[in-house]
Parts: C-alpha cells; sequence; structure tokens
DNA sequence: TAAACTTTGCAATGGCATTGCACTCCTTAA
DNA sequence: TTAAGGAGTGCAATGCCATTGCAAAGTTTA
C-alpha cells in the first residue's frame, strides 16, 4: 500500500524520502508554481538547501520544471506524468502581478512561430504578466 | 549641429550627458541585447552604479527595454522610435546558448493567447533559447 | 557668484542560487 | 550481525547580480 506521492515519485525515480514526500506533498496541493521561499516557509522547520537539492533531484527526473518568471526567484511546478520537459512541453506561464503568484497555464499551448533564417529553437519560455482570476 | 546620439536622447528627453552618449553609442553598434557586465566591460573605466543609473534613466524614459532572458543578468536593448514599452510593443527575444548573446526578434510579433477566463495581460516575455544563425 | 539641482564614483547592502563539509541514516555484502 | 559504502541532510559559507547611501564633482539658475 503506498500513497500517490510515493507512486509519483516511483514512478520518477526518486527514492522516497520523508523530505521529498513532504515537498512533493505541497507542490500538489498548491496548485502552482512555488518558489524555494514560498516552499521553505511552508515548512518552516526544514533546511534550505535540502529543499533546494530535492527540487533539483525532481528537476533532474522530470518531475517538476524551472519557471524563471522575472520576480526574482525560481518557482518550480509539478510536471505532467508524461512530460520529459521537451520543447512540446513548453507551456505559457502567468504571473500575477498583485498576488505574485505563478500559473502554468498548460492548456494555453505555446505558437512556436517562424524564426529568422539560421535561427533554431531548443527551449521556450512564454511568460505573461497580469491580473489574475482570483485578483480581478 | 548634434550627433545622432544626442537627438535621440533629446527625442526621449532625456539630458545628454557624456556616459549617456557613450552608453547609447555602444548599444547602437552592438546590434543585440547587453547586459550591465557586457557594457562595462566594453568601457572598463567607467563605473558600474552609473551605468546602471543611466539604463535605469533609458528604460525609464523608453530609450532601452529590459530583458530578463534567464542567464541570470538582466539585458538591455535599444527600443523603437515610437516604442511606449506597452504590451503590443513586446517582441520575441532570443538566447543563444552557445555565444550568449540575447537579440531582439522584432519582426517576429508575439502572439497573444486566449486566456482563461478572469485572467488580464499586461505584459509578455516570450524568450527562445537556441542556436543563433552565427553559431550553427 | 552662490545656491540648488543633477550626475557620478565608491563602498556597502541585500536577495537568491549554489556548494563544501561533516554528520546521520540506509543499504548491502561479507 | 555487523562493518563499509553510499545517499541524504543541516549548517555555514560563497558568489553573483541588482540596487542604494553618501559624498564629491559638475551643471544650471537666480
Ligand atoms: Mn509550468
Ligand atoms: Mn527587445
Ligand atoms: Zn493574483
Ligand atoms: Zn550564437
Amino acid at each position: 500500500m503506498s500513497t500517490l506521492q510515493e507512486e509519483k515519485l516511483e514512478n520518477k525515480n526518486i527514492k522516497p524520502t520523508a523530505m521529498r514526500l513532504l515537498v512533493l506533498q505541497c507542490l500538489m496541493e498548491q496548485n502552482r508554481a512555488l518558489s524555494l521561499n514560498e516552499i521553505e516557509v511552508l515548512f518552516e522547520n526544514a533546511d534550505k538547501s535540502t529543499i533546494f537539492r530535492t527540487l533539483k533531484t525532481f528537476q533532474e527526473n522530470y518531475l517538476v520544471h524551472r519557471i524563471n518568471d522575472g520576480s526574482g526567484a525560481i518557482k518550480y511546478a509539478l510536471c505532467d506524468d508524461d512530460c520529459i520537459c521537451s520543447l512540446k512541453d513548453n507551456h505559457i506561464h502567468f504571473l500575477c502581478t498583485k498576488c505574485e503568484k505563478t500559473y502554468c497555464l498548460k492548456d494555453t499551448p505555446i505558437a512556436t512561430p517562424t524564426l529568422p533564417n539560421g535561427f533554431k529553437a531548443n527551449f521556450a519560455n512564454y511568460l505573461i504578466e497580469g491580473i489574475c482570476s482570483t485578483c480581478t
């Protein structure tokens, strides 16, 4: 009998430690991208570098993706089960300038534009800033 | 008789000091977005905080726009003459992961997607990473 | 010419990501 | 069962970059 978190970790070949289960649970509960700081505050007792390395492990195993939303701190959000963080897994991210929360808009696919001659795309980061639905 | 740089500064209501003329010239010669560090190295003798404040003044007067390309350092690029840095002045930026140079793709407009209900866009930052035409 | 304002240079400060190192915990093989 | 090796964690430091306080230098204005 294993929890949902344990299953998710095993599916991505990550050994389930106490810390990892907690961080994963935290990311699952909040339905948005979280910064290292936000996660640290939610635990209070845990060490920041441990959380950092936890998130690094998650990222290396395609459990989370990093989002640079220009807020100064990198945000982390859960990947879909079948995500391999390739160009086609990319999606738009939305930063609310009022509540500072960042959301994955997974249902809003990125239109990949035609680039000038000789330019080749490997990764896209499409960030939109504005006001989110709860802050309207 | 005034130089091109002086004209540009006056058009944006920026008093043309020696430093400002130099930084502007530098941005005009390099046809791409530059970081504070890159500009500082090009001058060698000038002080970093002075360049920082110069760029801040430029930005406040819509002479340059800031670009967060995820490289860790903010890049600065010249605006078009009629730019007021609004949503429709936004354009795609391209970071070459080989030469680390960032380019404005002003001819590649950003398609603004339809956002979920209640979300309102005020600013967009569409960054594409890949290989540029000279590094191919 | 002197006061007022602007620009510049230098030296902090502060935030965040990242890492070295030692300690603890867990797994494994004799 | 136990000792050795490896993985995970906590703490303290480091490094990079943006930003600011303050005083000196330069410029404008009355
Ligand atoms: Mn996302
Ligand atoms: Mn640009
Ligand atoms: Zn909001
Ligand atoms: Zn290149």
